[in-house]
DNA sequence: TAGATTGTTAATCGATTAACAATC
DNA sequence: TAGATTGTTAATCGATTAACAATC
């Protein structure tokens, strides 16, 4: 059945940013592109940006460059824009709350359907125009509204048997912002997004500044 | 002037994880332990985790394994835990706020003394006792309080003049939350938390379940 | 001392960069 | 056609894993 290749996560973790430079450039009416020219404003090189490329196919046309619309699309295509998902959000603390507030994430085919917490002072709530439920109906509302990502931003003594849970109740997807790692059934992936990592690298980096800084994402 | 080693971003990157199970563990009293069991608590290679420490020096004990409080104090110091980070957020929104109510940060010596905004209806407001202040005064408490660190968490329109600002009135270490990359001098070192490729990676993984994961942070 | 486990060197594997023939 | 730039192969570089001698 076609293509057999494996994709590292290397290099798809760096396509969102490829999107990313690519909807600028739409923005700017740009509509052709080399990759010397893009390796420049990304500070990659271009030898980079043309194998990741070509691990999903030829984009590009020789003596041209790429199709900017194009090429974003495809980037889309290839990470799942083009489908709609459905979200939930477990925690509606202020980090749920300032994730449920996030726009863009609707542009890109994410969409917000319920929030869920054990507090009853925010059961019943409403942000941007999505209820916050009681944790207690999750599951019935997982199973049949067929949710695909749950966005863990509840606190950490509950995380992993929620996880476990929304596995169970088959959801595809978990963005974990907890500092917890979860051991999942491999149906279910898992992003996390562990914030004091971060800070901690950041100190780091401010210590010592001979740094080999491979990439961001 | 002794170590001359380049340590890669791929390592220290790790770090932050070790230090956090190391304070599992410590919590759970465990005093000693073995790269090989960490390694399986951990789902890497005991080998990965000998070399890693090895880069900052010997921390074990052969025939022992490793203390895990020494360890956990050592990677500390590696981190530049043992010093106090003053931070400031700007942007008091959803994320700022919510971020501004993490108290874990505290206790790995991140101390927040600021809060600024330019709207009207959040300067005077107080967060967990710090104050949200005009963006005006920004700069003179930059440079009188030497601030080490600054959250960026406003609309993404004035990051760049921010972060070039900043830059200018000596910080050195910017946290970025928002879709832009920034390009500053050396000094001022940049940790990029991309929400929004994130999910797009994790929309990738849910689309595609043959995947060669490297590793997470 | 015998057993365990590190620190470290060597081997492997994978990712990045360079180079260039193919081709628009 | 000549020039530009891709797609792709080959070379290099770096990171991970394996192996084992050193040593507690």
């Amino acid at each position: 059945m076609s293509e057999e290749r494996k994709i590292s996560m290397a290099v798809i973790r760096r396509l969102p940013r490829y999107y990313r430079y690519l909807g600028e450039l739409i923005d700017n009416d740009i509509s052709r592109i080399s990759s010397r020219e893009l390796s420049e404003r990304m500070k990659v090189t271009a030898s980079q940006i043309r194998q990741d490329l070509n691990n999903f196919g030829g984009f590009g046309q020789q003596g041209y460059g790429y199709n900017v619309e194009y090429l974003h699309a495809e980037i889309g295509k290839i990470l799942g824009l083009d489908k709609t998902h459905k979200m939930i959000i477990v925690g509606a603390g202020n980090l749920g709350q300032a994730l449920a507030n996030y726009q863009s994430f609707e542009k890109r085919g994410f969409k917000l359907i319920g929030i869920f917490d054990v507090n009853p002072r925010l059961i019943g709530m409403t942000i941007r125009g999505i209820e916050v439920y009681d944790i207690d109906v999750m599951e019935k509302f997982v199973k049949e509204q067929e949710v695909d990502i749950a966005m863990l931003t509840m606190p950490k003594e509950n995380v992993r048997e929620t996880a476990n849970n929304l596995a169970e109740w088959g959801i595809k997807g978990l963005w974990n912002f907890s500092p917890v790692d979860l051991y999942l059934p491999k149906h279910v992936q898992v992003e996390n997004v562990h914030l004091s990592h971060g800070l901690m690298t950041l100190a780091y980096k401010i210590k010592d500044q001979s740094l080999t800084e491979n990439e961001e994402d």
